[in-house]
DNA sequence: ATTGAAATCGGTTCGGC
DNA sequence: GCCGAACCGATTTCAAT
């Protein structure tokens, strides 16, 4: 049940995901490969996982010391008592230093995570962060080292459909 | 290691690495045409930031619920006075639930973000960090909702090289 | 470091199963 | 839905500059 409904995604798809996951350039005759199907079979089930918004895009993954980005901070932000989050949330997406913003529980409204080059950028950063209208306080926690990031993450090996149920399907 | 890169860095190669986190399936030769180079000229300097540790991969980016990861928390890591950081980073490493981990300053020596599909998961999640030798204690933050994640985020515009168009665009 | 040409390989479409 | 063939465009190598 926790499967089988998932957009009517296969093993196959998940098998696609996981590897454009560790490998977004990964051609479709690769993938056929590792999948056991043909390019062009592979070719259309990552258009249907594209289009049903599945895959959202492909991007590189940059060291970012190496593009002067070598700052990273957690920033917590506590609205004022009638401050509007989702006005919050959008002069936050203003701010080209704030690479990631997730709406949080607890008394902070937000955690954001910025990458700035230097500390005097962060300064000047957390700055624009407590001017924005509705925020009261700020607390950031500056990242000493990035042990790893984004890593793939399946949600679990895979289900192995021991009995095969052909039940209400 | 100091990251030699910037000083070898120009800025067709800050417009291809914009381009390719924009779009990283984007092909040599749409690459060649966006920064007014033959494809073959883009595929050597790609090869070069990738070998030289700028581009350190291509990721497929995809909707976590759609694949069965709906709860996403952060999680603040205390170890205890005689917890061994690496060891536990280490350890951290081994959870597959946990996308980044970032050694950070303040009486945390981690925070962690980890997805899972249930409460019910994120709850086993907690009890494995919480019994990783050298963890103390744990703080939980839920993320209500991803507003945005993980942007490109240029340190600079990207200036215009002023390249002479030969053919009418 | 860049180009343009040449050869290989993959992307994409389509007819058929 | 998948395959295989065919076509076309991209990748990749390379000599020359």
């Amino acid at each position: 049940m926790r499967y089988a409904t998932l957009g009517g995604m296969d093993a196959v798809d998940r098998q696609i995901i996981a590897a454009l996951r560790a490998n977004g350039r990964a051609t479709y005759a690769d993938l056929g490969r590792q999948v056991g199907l043909s390019a062009s079979a592979v070719h259309e089930r990552v258009g249907k996982l594209e289009s049903s918004g599945v895959i959202t895009g492909y991007h590189a993954v940059v060291d970012p010391p190496s593009v002067g980005l070598g700052v990273t901070a957690l920033v917590g932000i506590q609205p004022t008592d009638t401050g509007d989050d989702d006005e919050i949330a959008a002069a936050l997406g203003e701010l080209p230093e704030v690479e990631s913003c997730y709406a949080v529980a607890g008394d902070e409204a937000f955690v954001v995570k910025i990458r700035v080059a230097t500390v005097d950028e962060l300064e000047r950063s957390l700055g624009r962060l407590r001017r924005i209208h509705g925020v009261a306080r700020t607390r950031t926690t500056v990242v000493l080292s990035t042990r790893f990031e984004g890593r793939p993450n399946a949600p679990e090996p895979a289900p192995p459909p021991a009995v095969p149920d052909k039940s209400g399907a």
